[in-house]
DNA sequence: CCTTCAGGTTTCGAATCAAAACCAGTTGCG
DNA sequence: CGCAACTGGTTTTGATTCGAAACCTGAAGG
């Protein structure tokens, strides 16, 4: 079997790192659901989320810099300025709210209040999902991967890998398949 | 106007504090990212994450506590540990994905590479999506707050209380109501 | 003017992270 | 058996980050 020796750090690049390197930072989703939330400006984040100033100066020119808010004087009061959501911060939603009903799910002592309805009909929204291409709602259980080149071919090629089970089971995954490889 | 003047923080309690005080910190996402791909080994996590030992150490047994992986030493080799994702852990994944297409999106230098596919049609997978009740796909657009005792109720009840918009539009959000009621 | 206000910077001690060395049970092997 | 190597840690020490408090600067605003 071929040269399959490069670390899974490579064979597996994807965008997790690039998106920890603002959102992993302490403060920044806190900051990030703020703005959901309308708040716009320096010291209403500061005494709503009761960050230290300082950190709070840095985080939101991270924030600004790495284009998930945007950065403006206000025109009627010169001595203000206005933090907004870019489309690149709203597009961080869902795994905000993924983040939060999971928490919700697992650290609840207490019954969230208030609720995200949709609009029409304002009942509570379901559980942020993974989609197939059709809109099918997929589990872990329903996902592998695959090298770009076969996407579409069986699973009985060599490089589709499973993700982890809970029960061991016969399908391979990934690191097996690596391990295997290497022997 | 009564009393509205509890800081925003109590109004709208919600369950990201919880998940960040485990996630939120550096490293956790990643080795849970690696626990989805099938590593299972303190070496095999430190030789793929480049992280120091004492910090996974830490790391891996603060997931453990947070009951994200389980623990277990091997029942063929004494010297070694099996750290396993937990259904709490698995229930991570639509977060992590989230997060990971995001990253994908705008970070993005190179091609993703292995792609995740679905099981039946072995296609590329859509976005991590928030869903309606009944399984429409929602944007930040079609999200209200409201407090639990008016779902359903229709949105000119006092507490309905839009997202925040990327046009400044007609519809109040919680802080433009929050601010009315203040005055 | 003089005060207040918004949005910062500076300073300094405390907590966290990281690299390296060390340590303690297995296990495999001659 | 006896000893080296392996696994999964701890300890130690310095660098980085966080956080509280004080200070600074430019606009309002009376």
């Amino acid at each position: 079997m071929g040269e399959l020796r490069e670390p899974l750090s490579e064979l597996l690049k994807c965008g997790l790192p690039q998106a920890l390197e603002v959102m992993g930072e302490r403060w920044s989703f806190m900051i990030l659901r703020a703005s959901f939330n309308g708040l716009h400006h320096f010291e209403e984040f500061l005494s709503e989320l009761g960050i230290a100033r300082n950190i709070l100066s840095n985080r939101l020119a991270k924030l600004v810099e790495h284009g998930i808010l945007k950065r403006e004087p206000c025109a009627d009061d010169r001595r203000k300025i206005e933090y907004r959501l870019t489309e690149k911060g709203f597009d961080l939603l869902p795994a905000m709210l993924a983040l939060r009903q999971w928490g919700q799910k697992y650290g609840a002592e207490f019954e969230e209040n208030p609720v995200l309805v949709d609009e029409r009909d304002r009942l509570p929204i379901g559980p942020v999902s993974i989609l197939a291409h059709d809109g099918r709602t997929l589990t872990h259980e329903d996902l592998w991967f695959t090298m770009r080149q076969n996407v579409g071919k069986r699973p009985d090629h060599p490089d589709f890998f499973a993700l982890e089970r809970m029960t061991t089971g016969s399908v391979t995954n990934l690191e097996e398949t690596r391990k295997r490889a290497a022997s």
